[in-house]
DNA sequence: TAAGATTATATCGTTTACGATATAAATGTA
DNA sequence: TACATTTATATCGTAAACGATATAATCTTA
């Protein structure tokens, strides 16, 4: 008897494609993030820091959905680079503050045009406004339910 | 006068609930690709040559989007978990490749409650099947699209 | 207040990703 | 046939991710 393992299959996974695209949207970040001298995980963390001025490591960590593990080394790259400043809290000890420098504040401006040039790229595939708008939504709410349980 | 970097607002990405929900994603199937000792990647392969027999390094990364920069030393993993076979092909020398041992043929009648499961986990939030399909949809013509241009 | 629990970062080890480059086989062509 | 080019893997270095664990500060509560 031929088993059917057709849930198996690649064409069959949503998993796969959300992986796919998600690398491959990385990817497309590459020249652009290439001349800021930044990684994608970093432009992400920057992002917040324009956003949401000084904030601590875990603060961060909410918002991006990454932990310690991942953000100290990521964050002392940064300060590396000087574009933050690392410092504790004086209010509670354990909580690092993770602040923009000018340069990390100016840096901004070099990143404004980058979502624009982004959408440019993806315009040419054969996706909708409507069809980009729909995808979004239900790309926040897969994560905010992912987020509950997980 | 108050400058309006708001295209740079974490809410107003794409590509941030891309990344964060292809991690979440991932997550879910971490405890049971754990039962099967093997990581997310690794189960992609496998899906694979469960689907394909034999494939060339090459052609897995076709599949998969992958070069041999990231595939070699995964597949090196799987040779050593007794999961695949390489070898060089005797038609041409340069090409490696890659088929399933008797074990990880099996390891599919273990894997095949996999997507069912991930399925249930998904249904609990407030993502309906056709949404899931529309979104799926999309998320294939976002990858076809994007691998033209990368 | 002293001991235990909780919280915020940090460290460690393993496994992806991926750009750049190396190596070796196969192919094209003068 | 020689030699350049292309092709298929592999190697290297760097930067994420992330589970597990460590460390130190804060909070709880007996």
């Amino acid at each position: 008897m031929d088993e059917n393992y057709e849930n198996l299959h690649l064409e069959n996974q949503l998993c796969f494609p959300l992986y796919a695209v998600s690398r491959l949207t990385t990817k497309m970040y590459g020249p652009y993030l290439e001349e800021l001298d930044i990684t994608y995980p970093q432009y992400l963390v920057l992002l917040v820091l324009w956003q949401y001025k000084e904030q601590s490591v875990s603060n961060i960590g909410q918002k991006l959905l990454l932990e310690s593990n991942t953000l100290t080394p990521l964050l002392k790259r940064l300060e590396q680079k000087k574009l933050i400043l690392r410092k504790r809290s004086v209010k509670d000890e354990r909580t690092v503050l993770i602040s923009l420098t000018k340069e990390g504040e100016n840096l901004k401006q070099k990143a404004v045009c980058i979502p624009e040039k982004i959408i440019q790229s993806f315009k040419t595939d054969t996706i909708s406004l409507s069809e980009a708008i729909e995808f979004q939504k239900t790309l926040i709410k897969l994560m905010e339910g992912l987020k509950e349980k997980l």
